[in-house]
DNA sequence: TATGAATGAGCATTCATTCAT
DNA sequence: TATGAATGAATGCTCATTCAT
């Protein structure tokens, strides 16, 4: 019972579900542990403590795993950050909020945002190209481009080009993902913080100190 | 003879030289082309129309192969740079043409710009380790940070955590390249221009726009 | 209550009896679709619409489904040919008459014949010998040779070696439904009588045009 | 340096040609042993010695070392049968010298004639057609049919479909070779003495004994 | 110096079979 | 009876590296 036969509307069982549930982790923590590149389905498997071929039961290969892990994690993080973004008052309340809510969350699940800038990263298609590179950023930068012209027309932000504005941020909050992972003691909520700062300073139409005195990241 | 063994003073011969000329400029192009997970060093012996084993001899194994090919691009890089960023007053013009620099370079030596970027994000030690993340990276932070501090000592920019500001600097250029790289008809100078008009907002101490009436990227 | 136990006499029941045969026939229609090496059981039971565990249940294994496939078909050719042949009054007509009506059963039960051919073809036990390679085809064999020694003693046949015989007619009639899978269009009909005239004037008495004027295959 | 870049003119050197020979040779044996599905690449290296990544380094890949085997065995029995047919004066003696030269070809390459008829039977593409089935056997069967001609033309042979009669005398060679492998004593010279005896009275036109007194096979 | 040859570990995937429920 | 789950061996193939010539 492949996967690939399971979304004609068939419901998957419980226990179908929790061992879905637990090869996710497993290869979460592979791959953060590891990085994609290493991250074999045998050594999954190792790390689940399952045979090899259970992967390929419940999943109809490497691809479909890795799509459910991006899935899975992309889903938390939205879950977390969206509702919060939409109680904010203003575009730069928001914009503030979601990079202290991806922080946040990367800090409760630090395995999960590793193992998804992996796949990110490193996840290639058949032919070599990468399976989630570039196009599939795409309703990311619209996503922020839509709350740059919302804050444009609210007279909040300056005028600039919102797509090398959504470009610059989204690299700057991976970067700040990579940055904490390489040093795994930076203060990433402070981080967060001060690069919130900046990229209102970025785009925000009053320059007066939006942000109280920083405290400076250790 | 093997490279492992030439650091210890003693110097190439000028045909060993150029050997190792010809497959770093093998190893670009075909980094560029296929990506760093398809460049094997077949692949690469076959785009230099050299056979293996060549590279082997040379090189002490696939790893400094790809050192040298980081060490040479960066090396170009800063040649180009530096002496721009030295001849320029203030700090505001340096960031600027820094990254109009880095650009530049990156539209001329297309194929290089890619196969650095694909090196840093693919390469891995033994233990699944980026070779090159992060801590590599120490130096060009801490360039910006020096140019980050003349400026607020000078009184042109204003105070701000400048790791934090290093950091996303530096990931915003690699991402603008990285999108250009998805989208290669985008506007590279123009994307260029435009980031550093934000990063100079972002950081600069009087409000007035301090940039001419730029264009939007295409 | 394996299937291997069964032959110790015991009935099986008669939803034991359907299971098998609609599991046989999911098998049939699987190996003539697919080829025998892609007919595995997980594409057998999905054929059949049910759980790949049910054949292990029913049969012992692959090799005793693909026993059963064979003998049904065997089983029906017998029961369409054998009759006929035993109406005819010479041996001519007998021989005739069987690749007539072998061709017709196979019109009529295309994918049993090419499901049969595969498995003939394919099948093999542990050691890699032809599960039914040869031995197997010994009691066909006999079969014709009585048929040529009738048409001999009675003078219709000429003195020739009937093994030889016999292997040539079972491989032409073979090869004929070979060729009949592999072009679809071709017309098997007349091809079985033009093979039967062949035949026939390859063995029989007189020379005299034993056939009426004959079609060609298209 | 792979075989898929050796068509390019470049030749191979003698040793390459020595351990493709040699690999070939190992198929072949291994091929006539234990049939072709059970001749993994694994199998093929053990049985000539080598490791495994040898038969990869010097192939393609499984398929091209199947083609290799065919196309050696094909030009094997094509110079050995050929010329002989040549020097016939009759198209009934050009018939008889060609099954007569096969069964000795075979009878002095048995396992070549073995793992040529394995790799007819089994190999397939990837999508899970024969691949040198059926459509490619047209050339033989053309071949025979331009034999068939001549010998109509020449009045030797009587009116009969020239393309039933290539598909059968074909499918009765095939099926002389696989009883002599099932039965290793079968005096194949012989049969095929006999197997040629009764193609030529189904097809010549005089129907006076056209042979000597023929043997029995045993 | 340079080469072609060889190695062996590792890869994702397929499969018949077994088994507890 | 029937099922879904799990197993583990096997397959073709890729690759960085080693080595004799």
């Amino acid at each position: 019972m492949r996967s690939k036969n399971k979304p004609d509307g068939q419901k998957r069982s419980f226990i179908e579900r929790a061992r879905r549930e637990q090869i996710i982790d497993a290869a979460v923590r592979t791959i953060a542990e590891l990085g994609y590149p290493n991250a074999s389905l045998a050594r999954i498997a190792r790390t689940a403590g399952i045979s090899k071929g259970v992967i390929s039961y419940h999943f109809e290969g490497k691809d479909e795993l890795m799509d459910q892990v991006v899935m899975d994690v992309y889903t938390e993080i939205g879950e977390t950050v969206v509702p919060r973004m939409m109680a904010q008052d203003s575009s730069s309340e928001a914009l503030r909020v979601h990079i202290r809510g991806v922080a946040e969350y990367a800090l409760e699940h630090r395995e999960r945002m590793a193992a998804l800038a992996q796949i990110f990263i490193h996840a290639r298609d058949a032919r070599g190209n990468p399976r989630y590179g570039g196009l599939q950023a795409e309703p990311l930068y619209e996503g922020l481009e839509n709350l740059y012209r919302a804050g444009q027309e609210s007279g909040e932000f300056r005028d600039f080009d919102v797509r090398v504005m959504a470009v610059s941020q989204q690299s700057a909050v991976d970067g700040m993902f990579e940055y904490w992972r390489v040093h795994p003691d930076h203060d990433l909520p402070a981080h967060a913080e001060q690069l919130a700062d900046l990229l209102l300073h970025a785009i925000r139409v009053e320059p007066s100190s939006p942000a109280p005195p920083t405290t400076r990241s250790p």
